[in-house]
DNA sequence: TACCTTACTGGAACCGGTTCCAATCAAATC
DNA sequence: GATTTGATTGGAACCGGTTCCAGTAAGGTA
């Protein structure tokens, strides 16, 4: 078995409160003694064991991340800025991928009462009212990151502003013919997607266009998808002359497509994207950028002034969305 | 504070043995006496405090994975496949995401002795011997995926085979003018793309093809790099018909700048990859399949094994690797 | 010299479970 | 009726840390 504390006090000749104190840096320890005990440690080639410690103190040094099944890369996204945030810390990252709703009820329940995490950070999984509550009351602080409860700490985006700002954009552009096309509205998860269609419908309203059915899309996720609804709208009788994807990797479908049939993008078909996904960048789409990245890192800075400072101070930020405009979209030739 | 073991013990009127008892389905509990703990159990909301338990039991229902910072596609999918064999079980995930070979040796260092976690999943860091040597000499289980040591177990891949698969495949179908593309052959972490060009001139050479080193290019990582190696390779007096690749990644950026240069693939040019990602899939770009998700899957069940029978079995599993045929190779017309 | 700080130090209790072992009691055996 | 047996049960020790609190010794002050 490996060295506990008392056979490292035993070889120092101390008592293990001093060895104790000599591991937490405790300056009530002359150097003298603090010497010999580095010493037996060094001899006995101890380490503490930290569940001991969890044990005693309460504290974890674990943070709990709940979130989506990584599928899409919005989420990978994500989760690297919370890599990143924590990785300056002394927090270690539990992972929970959820896979189904009932998936995540469960861990959003348990989590919080098994004393396993100090804090939890939940990713584009809205809680309902009832687990809201629930985290609410737990002693471990939670914070929401792409959700939003008025109980709980979130970073938000506005997906309803998103929406409304790539399509501005395309009107911007002297588009009237604009698409939407995305995964289905009402999906178990996250609503994001509803958001973006409504923030689409009102600047539509907004600008005196009206709203054409069939521009109007929506079919399961996935780029193949994206090209086989994206071929739908490219051969209407009067096809739109933009198309707003409900996130980038439809987007990036769409493109595809459109280089199938010949479409000259941005010069014949503007597309537009929403979350900045890499790939985004990679294939010079225009799109609505929401930091994903920010998002990861900011949740876990909020999560870290909620645990040492009880009452965490603002307790929402919005992160900033910007059009980034790349290389698909462009003014309409009247 | 939440109620413990103690509470619930006074509440039902037993002892503490007894309640521990039920919480472990021990059978040795009449069914009156359990009827009361649950109860009692029940009147508190009491869980369990598994900080505790696995002080007392020494284990911790947890595995630990070491891997690579997420930035490559090829990452994500072997941990979605740990993931998910993980999700089967009643062990916790947690991520030691690596960023520098420094934080590598850290966390291998580290892991195996702070009683933190049952076993050890290492994904595409190859240990050195030393390191190796402590892995091996742990009480705590080690598993290698994508990574080989004589004294660990492992999930492997065999690169060169791969190179050679990749490279016979275009030979095959009637190319000599084959140019390999890839990242740097020296890296900090993973030598797979040094494997992956070994295969390459191993089947060359046995097909009396002659090297030619302006078909050598490797240089930084990403797409974007691929793209700019692709021109100097497609522009050359006497460009090469076929490209392989050194990972999908790669190679999704030579078909992109072929797109550009009005190369047509697979008409004038051949690309195959490497890895099987899922941009490979949508790409429909043919591609050496090393079983990414599977990896992680397997390297999961073989620690599993470790975990509960000391000797773990046969210690080795190659995975198989398939060419995938699908749109961006052809024969070669003379 | 007597007394008071101040600086260190160690014993023991505690965190909340698991488990060994002895004790109890009723049914079964002789 | 005495003894053995097996089913239950609870006390206490233990896992390996942290920390309260009392105790000792050295140095400073009156």
């Amino acid at each position: 078995m490996s060295p506990t504390i008392r056979d490292v006090a035993k070889r120092a000749n101390v008592g293990i409160a001093t060895v104790s104190r000599v591991l937490n840096n405790n300056p009530a320890v002359s150097d003298e003694t603090r010497q010999a005990v580095l010493t037996a440690i060094e001899d006995l080639d101890y380490t503490p064991n930290p569940i001991a410690r969890q044990l005693s103190t309460g504290r974890t040094s674990t943070i709990g991340v709940i979130l989506p099944y990584l599928t899409m890369p919005s989420y990978v996204e994500r989760l690297r800025g919370v890599q990143h945030a924590l990785a300056e810390t002394d927090y270690r990252m539990v992972l929970f991928s959820v896979g189904s709703p009932a998936e995540r009820d469960t861990y959003i329940k348990d989590l919080p009462r098994n004393n396993l995490v100090d804090g939890i950070l939940i990713i584009s999984l809205p809680p309902d009212d009832q687990q809201a509550e629930r985290l609410a009351n737990a002693e471990i602080p939670t914070v929401l990151v792409d959700a939003y409860h008025q109980n709980l700490c979130s970073i938000l985006t506005d997906d309803v502003k998103g929406g409304k700002m790539a399509t501005q954009h395309l009107i911007d552009l002297g588009h009237e013919r604009i698409a939407f096309l995305s995964e289905p509205l009402e999906t178990p998860f996250h609503p994001s997607t509803k958001y973006r269609y409504q923030g689409y419908r009102q600047a539509l309203t907004e600008n005196n266009i009206p709203f054409r059915a069939e521009y109007m899309i929506s079919g399961k996720r996935g780029r193949f998808k994206a090209k086989k609804m994206a071929k739908k709208l490219l051969t209407l009788a009067e096809p739109p002359t933009a198309i707003f994807a409900g996130n980038d990797s439809l987007a990036i479908g769409v493109l595809d497509r459109a280089k199938d049939l010949g479409i000259k993008v941005p010069k014949e078909l503007s597309v537009i994207g929403f979350d900045g996904i890499r790939d985004a960048e990679y294939t010079l789409l225009t799109t609505i950028d929401q930091n994903l990245f920010e998002s990861g890192v900011e949740g876990v800075h909020m999560l870290l002034e909620a645990l040492d400072s009880t009452p965490p101070s603002p307790c929402e930020k919005r992160l900033s969305l910007n059009v980034i405009h790349r290389k698909t979209t462009k003014r309409i030739k009247e």
